[in-house]
DNA sequence: GATGAATGAGTATTCATTCAT
DNA sequence: CATGAATGAATACTCATTCAT
């Protein structure tokens, strides 16, 4: 009877966007953002089209709040809190944390990974990203355009530091390479599986950080 | 009307068909399928709309025969010619080969990605592939997704026999995975570089060969 | 309660609608009235989207009420108070007047020519508002589509006894005819001026009076 | 049987952009811009949507050409072949082609109006058009948004001649103003008309020859 | 009274595909 | 064999209007 409050409206509001931006990554994720028609998003969200334009200005828009909003979640629970040298305990830690926060947001990954395959979009739109030069967020969105990628500066100091135990002719950089490729491979792979076995899938994550640790 | 010009008109009619599909295959590759649009291949080949459709039935035929063209181009060219057990040497040869060819068909394999990411193309579209089950043809398209995939029975078999001059605790799969993923990793990132430094390319083919030969 | 406090919300009431009225004015006449969109008005006027249909049934409602209101003011600013035999310098005050009201309801006028200019809208639009058939007002809003028109009795009348002190073939309605184009020419090219040189404006006030009176 | 020569589908296009274009400007000059739908406009022409967008790329696109190519025949037709000094008959003559070709274009003027009107388009709009300084050409498109501008070096120099035959104290500039002011009265006032009566519309052309030349 | 969430009909535009010539 | 005119179904987006609270 009484008119709604604020916060009533913006409670509905932030659902409302909750529930389209779940429903639009499972579409941009598994058909591709052309294929994904703001139609079928707006029928599976069960609300109308127009609704969706009081959210999001566009499709684009709406493209862009969806991988926001996964970058800073995923960034939140990776950031390991400091910027400095990582022990060994801390590496792994960072690995372990990263293939199970892979593991929980499948669909926005095979977004991701789509993105990140069409040349034409990848420039324009990662850039528009936000993007803060904290190491962790440059430790999964470089410009090398990896999933895991090159740049990052923590992991890179880890495999140099390594050298002090190795011998002579070990490659601090080859050595990280080949442990981004196998983590890249691994996880690209796995986004793409219809079903994921776990205890194949823990094992993996064993053996890489046995192998590159 | 005799029988040489009738040839002649085959020829013809081939090398025109070759020349769209590379045409295609640059635009798909570098737009994505469904921003490629018929008018601008046709355009870029010099040839006129209606003609494309005597050569092809519909848009996605035409990436239907370039897809089918790249498989038995690639798969002739890495083809072991046998399907028995891999020496040390062969084994070697065909990771580099591999890599040849990878480096030398980065369009293709830029769309071949593409496809692959979108979950409901990929299993109408794999499928209608003309797919022998060729044991090469399977080593790099198989139901994992795989750009290298697990399936392939002489590497499996060669990781299996490694296990010979192995410690007791040598598991065999897990090798070959963590080779595959290596393997994955490299050659995705490769392929959506902007341009490739030759001879760090080789460098890390040497390292994988050296680590999982 | 009390018919005190009821007329309170009459007073707030109208003072809400003139407020929307003058907002939504200013949109029609700069960006058009399909350009302007309720819920901007709604906004600059400070208000809620819904409330506008407190107000106003429709959109096309607000419109009539502002076209309606406007009318009438102007007409009973011009309104010479009777409608018998203007003396010169009761035409000349006439045209003086109008000159006055012109440039100070700018926005009214644009809006106008705007509507008189569209053959759909004219004659649907301009018989829905209340016109009295008193002669000033139809001195302005005629059926031949003019800002200060032909019809009006009041200023024919004063062309035609114009023929006395004028010579032999004296042609009164071709005079009027001058006066009225010249008038509706300088008005609607100072309607749509980006800001008027008032000493100008004021100096050809004068010659049209001087030429016509 | 044999394909169309390029000259046949040359043909056929202009054939086609001109009912196009025809067809549009009588929607546009009497519905406006805005209300006038594609979907009515390919309708009326006789065919599809689609079609429309192989002549024209945008709604926008086809409004310019529509205004080009009327400004052009216009220019074509007035043009006195001469920048130089007018004489009394050449200003006549001028004056009267002016009236004519008006009086052949109503819907050309109508849509012309009703551009000139909304404050928004006007400038982007009126920039875009082609519009070389030849002075026939920004005699009736200036920077005074008149119909017949002021701007004319032609008609200025005309009314400034005039004052060699004239008493000390007239004033060319006043008497050129009221010379517009005239014709753009008529001539808007005549453009909304539904219907012109040919007799008094060159009597009133007379009347403003014998009043200004 | 007041709010803005929700609707749905409408609008420009795109593009694979067909077809007369 | 070749052309590009023609189609129509689909798509993103807009906006006046309604309505539950």
């Amino acid at each position: 009877m009484s008119p709604r409050s604020q916060k009533q409206f913006l409670d509905i509001r932030e659902e409302k966007k909750t529930l389209i931006m779940n429903v639009a990554l499972e579409h941009f994720a598994n058909e591709g953002f052309h294929k994904s028609t703001i139609n079928h998003i707006a029928r599976h969200a069960g609300i109308s089209k127009g609704l969706m334009y009081n959210y999001f200005n566009s499709k684009e828009e709406l493209l862009t709040e969806i991988i926001n909003r996964s970058i800073r979640e995923i960034s939140n629970f990776l950031n390991p809190g400091k910027d400095e040298n990582l022990t060994e305990a801390e590496f792994e830690l960072f690995v372990r944390k990263f293939f199970l926060i892979l593991r929980e947001n499948l669909s926005f990954w095979r977004l991701y990974y789509q993105l990140l395959m069409q040349m034409d979009v990848r420039d324009h739109f990662l850039k528009s990203l936000s993007r803060p030069v904290n190491s962790v967020e440059s430790f999964y969105i470089n410009d090398n355009n990896t999933f895991l990628g090159l740049a990052s500066k923590v992991i890179a100091e880890y495999f140099i530091r390594k050298k002090d135990h190795k011998p002579e002719d070990y490659d601090p950089v080859l050595d990280m390479n080949m442990f981004i490729y196998t983590i890249e491979g691994f996880a690209r792979i796995t986004t793409f599986l219809d079903e994921i076995d776990t205890s194949y899938y823990d094992k993996t994550v064993d053996r890489i950080i046995e192998l590159y640790k």
